[in-house]
DNA sequence: CAAAAGGAGTTTG
DNA sequence: CAAACTCCTTTTG
């Protein structure tokens, strides 16, 4: 149901001959389609990319915002977004957002460093190579960065949101507050680029369809699950109509593939309802079809369950299984989303709410919560994906959603992303099950959302964690230091 | 002063 | 009813 990962297109002949095995078995697998080739986001194992060999990582890096900045300017000449921002996001990207941008002076950074669309072959070409890197952990790609990188460039407004810890995290004032949406009007301009290339430059080899796909800043920020592009109304009917076929594409071709493999296996299309023999089974099966070396000891290694195994990281299937663990994950990933899809399409049937692709998050309402901090809108709530209780879970057509989450699985699903959430919350020593909150204010935050508590403090949430001395979920450290924490064992494979 | 700690009443799913 | 949420007081570094 509520998903953060996305799909991606690409296409393969423009693939860099460095990329991961995954990702060019994803393009040979569907080299016969109208598309040149497609695959998964998950499925590009970023760690498998040189680092600094082949492909020039840095232009990733500076890529995200110059393409942002930029647009911000032809904005305002080009008055064409009339009929953006998408609908459930329109009422928070207000007047406050969007007139504290239109007031920021002309950049004066120098043109070469940020290259524009139009720029210099290789740099556009490498361009489009914005993977999701929520489950990938490829430094160059953390959002967070380049989230970062956006605020420090030159002409970075005069109250852009540079996460300052506020000084208190009093509940009280929380309303008060009105921060710019630089999120909000973020994806406002991006989409107003996308459509603004789409017009300009017929681009060969589908070059605009992959810059559009590329770019999920939008369902990102806003929290929303990849299908949730139907809700998207007006101006973006040309993006729409090239997307969409793909992203069915995609998912029906894993969903067939899935089915397939359940009937083979005798195993649930939910990864969540396997039970421990089944996850082996899956496991195998996987590593077959990926012609990966098989693995002895598989059971000693995922003693998981199917909802255990889900909760696992990426770094987690690495650590255990370091040839083949990135493609297991990725591919688990893949199952979950494309279970979720089916779930959400049933559920669509029954009960047509849009709103329910967006979870932790509601849709603002038009005078008040503003939505005060885009930051929080950012992948670190997209990442922490509600994952069911390792225990339970029924094969449950009640999926409704993340209500029912846990404080400790989701503070561990923030660690499952440092990536993202690193400067909020991050392993200090992962084998002991040690964390420290380095951001106290922001992860109460993220945890309020995702409650939809908007009066969530530190203060609650640590008291919170504090009852879970008592329960045996966690326990102090040896030397108690502020803000760390631990998890006892059961809770912290 | 922020955070830790923990008591106690209340709300929520 | 469990798990949080909320509010509060005291202690700690």
């Amino acid at each position: 149901m509520e998903y953060e990962k996305m799909l991606y297109l690409t296409n393969a002949s423009e693939m860099p001959h460095s990329c991961s095995t995954q990702f060019k078995l994803a393009a040979e697998q569907f080299q016969t389609d109208s598309y040149a080739a497609y695959a998964y986001a998950d499925n590009f194992d970023l760690s498998l990319l040189p680092e600094d060999a082949g492909i020039p990582t840095t232009v990733y890096q500076y890529n995200a915002p110059q393409i942002k900045v930029e647009s911000a300017w032809e904005i305002q000449e080009q008055p064409l977004s009339a009929s953006y921002p998408p609908a459930n996001s329109s009422s928070s990207s207000s007047s406050s957002s969007s007139s504290s941008h239109q007031l920021i002076p002309p950049p004066a950074y120098p043109h070469s460093a940020y290259p524009s669309p139009q720029s210099s072959p290789q740099q556009s070409e490498f361009a489009s190579f914005k993977y999701d890197c929520l489950s990938s952990p490829c430094p160059s790609l953390d959002a967070s960065s380049i989230k970062q990188e956006l605020h420090i460039l030159p002409p970075s407004p005069p109250e852009s949101n540079c996460e300052t810890p506020s000084p208190r995290s009093d509940s009280n004032s929380s309303s008060i507050k009105a921060e710019p949406l630089d999120a909000e009007l973020d994806s406002y301009l991006d989409l107003n680029t996308l459509q603004q290339q789409q017009l300009l430059d017929i681009k060969p080899n589908h070059q605009v369809l992959r810059e559009c796909l590329e770019d999920t800043t939008f369902q990102r920020k806003h929290n929303l699950k990849p299908l949730a592009l139907e809700s998207f109304i007006g101006g973006l009917a040309e993006v729409r109509g090239d997307f969409e076929p793909v992203i069915s594409l995609a998912l029906e071709h894993a969903k067939r593939e899935a089915d397939a493999i359940c009937a083979q296996l005798q195993i649930s299309q939910d990864p969540n309802a396997w039970t421990a023999a089944q996850v082996h089974a899956w496991l195998r099966s996987t590593l077959a079809q990926f012609k990966l070396p098989p693995v002895d000891n598989l059971e000693l290694q995922f003693s998981e369950d199917g909802a255990a195994l889900a909760l696992l990281s990426e770094e987690e299937f690495q650590r255990r299984l370091p040839e083949s663990g990135s493609t297991l994950h990725a591919q688990l990933e893949i199952w979950k989303m494309a279970y979720a899809d089916q779930l959400g399409n049933e559920m669509e049937a029954t009960a047509p709410a849009a709103n329910d692709m967006l979870w932790g998050y509601q849709a603002p309402n038009v005078e008040q919560d503003e939505s005060e901090d885009d930051e929080d809108m950012e992948p670190a709530v997209l990442i922490a994906t509600p994952t069911p209780a390792p225990a339970k879970r029924s094969g449950g057509t009640r999926n409704g959603g993340s209500s029912h989450i846990h404080l400790w699985q989701f503070l561990k699903e923030l660690l499952a992303a440092p990536q993202v959430n690193g400067t909020a919350i991050r392993w200090i020593d992962r084998s002991k099950g040690i964390f420290k909150i380095e951001d106290s204010v922001r992860v109460a935050k993220l945890w309020g959302r995702r409650k939809n508590r908007p009066a969530m403090n530190y203060d609650k949430l640590s008291r919170s964690i504090r009852q879970y001395y008592k329960k045996g979920i966690m326990k102090k450290t040896e030397r108690s230091q502020r803000l760390v924490y631990q998890f006892c064992q059961p809770y912290h494979q």
